[in-house]
DNA sequence: GGTTTAATTCGATTTTGATCGAACAATATC
DNA sequence: GATATTGTTCGATCAAAATCGAATTAAACC
């Protein structure tokens, strides 16, 4: 299982994210990491299956909104909150103020 | 053509607002109505047929993201800054900014 | 009334994205 | 090495959304 490359932060696009965002489970997501420091996917699953979870990690990744770090069996997710805000101020505060 | 009903600003949802925006097309159309207080249908037209545009006017009424205004025949499209910026603070100025 | 203009609605097609079981890979533990 | 745990990948299916030509509505104008 190979470390994921995620984009740089200059190549995120603000169209990508927004389209990170348009989904239920992603935007809870999103939001639950805006809580917390990091998360494992396990803690992030709730009663849906791996598989669907899995895809929808790989498109926040994708689109720049989290960073997942391996360690051993484990993956941890953080939101680039960082990255997020330098490329679109005010963005993601808004979308965790809900 | 009667006039439209738009949604009331409570009614609006994050995750609404997001879906209308995560669209090439509707981001820009967007961002258009960022920079001019109001703009008919045909003058966002570009070279897009009128079908699929139209599609894009009532997802974008729809999600809360514009009004519409009908004079004669023409219908006059305006950014729903204020209601948005009551409902998610800073989330247009974000969009907007690029 | 006939014509032009602006935009929508209808309906069919195509494309994109979500879903999820089953098989797989990688680590940890015994 | 065997087993359990965590998460991914594959592949198929299903649902949602975009596309766009043709017909339609409505107002404006001569």
């Amino acid at each position: 299982m190979p470390d994921y490359d995620h984009p740089a932060s200059d190549d995120l696009t603000l169209l990508g994210v927004l389209r990170g965002l348009a989904d239920p489970i992603r935007l809870e997501i999103v939001q639950h990491l805006g809580k917390v420091p990091e998360a494992s996917c396990a803690a992030l699953l709730g009663d849906r299956p791996r598989s669907s979870m899995s895809h929808h990690f790989q498109v926040l990744r994708d689109s720049g909104l989290l960073h997942t770090r391996i360690q051993g069996v484990q993956h941890f997710n953080s939101l680039r909150k960082e990255d997020l805000d330098r490329r679109f101020p005010g963005l993601m505060d808004a979308v965790l103020a809900e």
